[in-house]
DNA sequence: GTGGTCTAGACCACA
DNA sequence: GTGGTCTAGACCACA
């Protein structure tokens, strides 16, 4: 299934710039392994139509990846994710997650939750996605 | 434990506007129903103080919360918690965290985790910050 | 004569994009040691309006230059020169000149110019400039 | 030395459009009288592998210095330069080098360096030119 | 077709 | 006042 994980998702609600979203996704998919060196992303007029957004922030989002040496331009053919030797670690990868989980740990405190009410509404929503994407 | 729940928390490296991150633990705080109605907030003045940030931010935040119908301005004295029936239901609760869960999902699966992997993390979030807290 | 260096020029018709142009040129000054740790450099706003482009431009040079670490973004009042220990060493600072001259000399000898033509008309160009700026 | 200066160079790294620097590189060498009316240039293809562009890209120079009149298209032979009389006067080639040296010297401004410091690194660059491309 | 640069202008967060 | 984000759209360089 190529490019299967090349899906992105913009929470507009969550106020999180959507030049941030795109970063934060590309890193993680890189960082997962599930896209290899090479991959090429989807166009920028592709994924601005995409997401229907404006080409200019798909544009900023892909050249800070380029400037971090995730990804490289391609001349006419667009951009491509650098060699990468191997998946991140897990460890590593549970990191990646580190600034979402405080602010909802905090706000699940605040809102009195458990960690075990906390861990049942995240497992419900990781079987929903799962049941979702697995299409 | 008067207050002992004000605490707030920023976290500025997330993107998400302050005021915004102010408004939504005021609403955790009172649909976890530890913020009793009546309850005083802490002043702009003293929580801009607090957090270090500027006491407009912390006047928005509050002009929207009484918007909403959750805080009402008390002239001479401040800012209080409406006076509200209950507890909302752990359900209800646990749908608050959506906006932040949803992401999070999202970044997981991105990252190539396991559900399991994920809850892991969580878990050891939680714990960590009830051992800070408990103090 | 307070912020007399922060003059930018920019040349249009060279092809170069005029953000590089203005990155370029904050480092010269900086690197030069006439622009000290702290200095503030002119709102975007204000360069925008100077230079007759648009703020995007503007903003996007600063950007870099923050990415870079040679700026800081202020809040609410703007973008600062970061703390420097010292001008850079002379060699430094020619060095910083040799992807403008390659090119120049390159040309030069295409115009089948010698090296004491060329030399001629870089002195002259240098004086008139000294002449001018020196008010 | 037949074509002996008909070599092209081109600096990715100066942001200048690539088409642009062969555009003023033929004028150069042209004003120079070193390549004399007549002289074929190479041919698109030709120069478009030496320098690994494309070959539209030489194409498009080609037919801005044709529109010029300092190049022109003979059929199934390539492009020509056109009949010049003379080597262009020392001052107008100088002033050929103004483009150039306008920034150059802005920059060295900025970076604090003198007329004399200048024209020294101007000096070394030249003889290592020289004694590159003596051979 | 690809990405890059720039504009004019809107609206936001923050001091 | 400051910078940040985003849009809609133009035009350019290059493959």
């Amino acid at each position: 299934m190529p490019n299967a994980s090349l899906e992105f998702e913009i929470h507009t609600s969550s106020g999180v710039p959507i030049y941030r979203q795109i970063i934060d996704q590309v890193r993680a998919l890189v960082a997962s392994g599930r896209v290899a060196g090479g991959t090429l992303l989807p166009s920028i007029r592709q994924l601005a139509a995409d997401l229907e957004i404006n080409m200019m922030t798909v544009s900023k989002a892909y050249a800070r990846l380029e400037s971090e040496g995730i990804l490289e331009r391609v001349r006419g053919t667009g951009m491509r994710v650098r060699a990468r030797r191997t998946q991140a670690s897990t460890a590593d990868r549970q990191r990646e997650l580190e600034p979402l989980i405080e602010p909802l740990v905090a706000r699940a405190d605040q809102l009195g939750l458990t960690e075990n009410q906390l861990v049942a509404v995240i497992r419900s929503a990781f079987k929903e996605r799962q049941a979702w994407t697995r299409t």
